[in-house]
DNA sequence: GATGAATGAGAATTCATTCAT
DNA sequence: GATGAATGAATTCTCATTCAT
């Protein structure tokens, strides 16, 4: 009996750090992604409800915060990109895998901005990136194999394409919600086998954006 | 004869002035567009060489200096932009058009930050992203009438992109120098008519990139 | 019975909290004796291997652990003042005394940084400072009997140079470890009676460093 | 006339500046010579009667600041003691020479804690340091050579411990504020050389306090 | 009794903007 | 008109101490 109290007692402050946590990052999502990562952390304090020094005991470094929000929308993201490629026709899976991609940029102002900074750079995101570019590598392939897109579209070309349109969306959202829909379909459309013309510049090959592996060298 | 001693010292001050002005323009150019616009008036001022009053004697406020560089940029942009409207080629003018506009973002971090932002809203600026979207306007219904490009595609759609790609671009620049002419040309391979497909939302009315004006109802 | 059973538990929670008072004071001692008094609270916790309430439960103010700590230090230091007192040559026997009260210093940065400091003069580290002394003076007076140390010298100068000795030996450790030993031994050396020269100043009352006591006045 | 009126004017702008920085390290000398350098910024600022931001402007770090207020004091260490090391009677002047590093540890908290710190291997304050070490050295062999001190004492061993007996003396000031005068005149009775007894260690090398020459080497 | 969590009170530092010369 | 100086208002981060479990 003791033992459970114990145990109870442990469970109840772990469930209430744990909530404080969930508060914070709730918080801090919710207010990075509206004003972007320069909103200061007493912001974040203020709408958590807690004090900034309960946040810099869970995340020594400002940055460490804004790590872990943008984790957050990352495994999400995993999740989501994971469903979309198990759809059965290429074509559509391609277009959603893609879809979900943009979004994370239009619906967060932090993600956006985070494109091609350090923050996309430390390694919990950047496994978390990687399965999204497994996803999205399968996924591409596949309509690839079935001759639906041009063969030298790399899936570094399409993930630079839809961060391009997910920030620039991101920016507008409030001026014109759905204008870079009308920008993803237009690419997609575009990426027709029958249209292409000779890239001009060698594969790019960029980590933070679907690495080219051995199956593009022959590609190339 | 005071009179004009005391003209000649206020010309001779205002050319100092215009003097100090001008390099405090180039000044400020430089360090935002390598620095972004966080950057601080103290350092624009070293560069300069001026002191940090100077600067706000003519710039109110930091933002006022952030406008007058970016409306800097915008002056230059509308003479590249008229320049590449005038190539006869329809195809070749669209992509020169474009790629003025793509550059302004890929070079200079400031105007690739402030996408979307008040700073774009300003009224001076407003006059000369009117210009470039005159030019814009007529190089793509120049395409269009000669069924280059699919029809539904309008012009905001095209500036949209362009910033998208002139974006990550910028932001990639280090990483991957040319990661964006890939994607710039896949987009601009996929325009052409034959592989149109219905768009799904409304052309986009958005002033700051490519404005529809009375003589394009006609056309939606 | 159950008074029994509760007092069971009761010793058993003091064992418990015996055992952790004594990692709390081990961890203090090295954490402060490397780092120096600035260190952390939090940083002897993890140390100690317990919560920081713990050790602000045992010790109600950090100026109570630091002084604990000190106090810890000036047991042993008793101890060891007390054997070396007992050496038979009356020479060595101050030598050795007065040489682990120069250890201390070199080898506990927090004891070197307390010097002179109010953690000094609490009343606890008074009586265990009051026990060294009277060793001291004990060996002082033997030597000076014996004809071997020049008979202005008071125990409050000799505390004093050892003290100071120990402080740069400390702070010099990491550079010039023995630099310290060739003053100690510069200062021994000079300290024969047949070389004194008039003391200019009175001597020293100085209860930290070697108090005089009733008895001494006959002596002055 | 004019140009004399900008002089002037210019003039007056940095001499209220100098009046201001002058302000400011008088403050800074005596908050951090009372507290030691844990003083906050905000203390000297408020004694100097400017804010923390005028303090920060000159000295961009606190180190900074510290290193100044050092500097200030080492400024004036030199030129007591060239005037010191001028005097004839070679152990008059030896003596001399020695008091005034002494009084330097002993008056200002800030330089006593400062010893074997990183605040003392500032380049600006080494030159300092070396210039007193000259006129140190040269005192010491004066008296050497004249045979009223033993061969065997370096520079490094007179000037630790007058470091540390400089130390021990700021500390114990308000107790005991001559306490030091003894000490000091106790080591310097005994550096006579005829009872000079074999020094165990190795001659100490230390930059900060007087290194070890040519000359030395060949009395080791 | 023990503990991790929470926090208020600072601390250093930065910067756009205003002032005095 | 130009300039360096001054500053108030933030901002990130730390830490001794208190609280809730």
């Amino acid at each position: 009996m003791i033992d459970m109290d114990a145990e109870k007692g442990i469970d109840n402050l772990r469930a209430d750090a744990q909530r404080n946590l969930a508060r914070i990052l709730t918080a801090a999502s919710e207010v990075f992604a509206e004003q972007g990562g320069e909103a200061s952390v007493a912001t974040v304090a203020e709408r958590a409800g807690v004090g900034t020094a309960t946040i810099f005991r869970r995340f020594p470094t400002k940055d460490d915060l804004l790590a872990a929000v943008i984790e957050r929308r990352f495994r999400q993201l995993v999740e989501d990109t994971r469903r979309a490629a198990e759809i059965e026709q290429p074509g559509d899976a391609l277009r959603q895998v893609m879809l979900v991609s943009v979004a994370i940029y239009v619906e967060d102002r932090l993600v956006a901005e985070a494109i091609g900074t350090p923050l996309f750079r430390r390694p919990r995101l950047r496994e978390l990136q990687a399965e999204v570019t497994a996803c999205k590598e399968q996924a591409l392939r596949r309509v690839q194999e079935a001759g639906e897109v041009r063969p030298d579209v790399t899936l570094a070309d399409l993930s630079l394409l839809m961060a391009a349109i997910g920030f620039v969306g991101q920016r507008l959202d409030a001026d014109a919600p759905d204008a870079w829909r009308r920008c993803y379909h237009i690419v997609f459309d575009g990426l027709r086998p029958e249209i292409a013309r000779p890239l001009s510049g060698a594969p790019v090959v960029l980590k933070q954006f679907g690495a080219r592996h051995d199956s593009d060298a022959s590609r190339s």
